[in-house]
DNA sequence: CGGCTGACGACCT
DNA sequence: GAGGTCGCCAGCC
């Protein structure tokens, strides 16, 4: 399903195309489990665009309903650069039953959203 | 309009 | 395991 700025947040959010893509892709990825920025770049085209994930999340409003803190690095490191941001990304996690330790989710390959029909 | 910037990924010492 | 290098390409000066 496209992205719907009436479902999904505030018209505010939905600014640059590319942004909106991402934020899109991120809303696919179910509580309780995690996506890489990878997986979310392969969504969107190509893996080569994974950074341009993380600037998509790094520039989002707190205010946003977008769920970032599902989103961590390919092995399962929690790749935020902001400490408030990771403190707060962890605390969400947990909040949705998984573990983290060290930066890194806990068992992250069992709780890895992976896409099919992606090579 | 050209160059720089990365909440990354894969690969190589 | 811990570093470093290179590629990726939409935004933003």
């Amino acid at each position: 399903m496209p992205y719907s700025p009436d479902r999904h947040g505030p018209r505010r959010l939905v600014g640059p195309g590319f942004h909106a893509r991402v934020h899109a892709a991120v809303h696919t990825v179910p509580a309780g489990r995690v996506a890489t920025y990878g997986t979310i770049a392969r969504l969107l085209g190509s893996v080569g665009i994974a950074r341009h994930v993380g600037r998509a999340l790094a520039a989002l409003p707190a205010a946003s309903d977008v769920p970032w803190w599902r989103i961590v690095a390919a092995n399962g490191r929690l790749a935020c650069v902001d400490p408030a941001s990771q403190r707060e990304q962890i605390r969400r996690l947990r909040h949705e039953g998984l573990g983290v330790a060290r930066g890194h989710v806990v068992a992250f390959d069992e709780h890895e959203h992976r896409v099919d029909g992606v090579p």
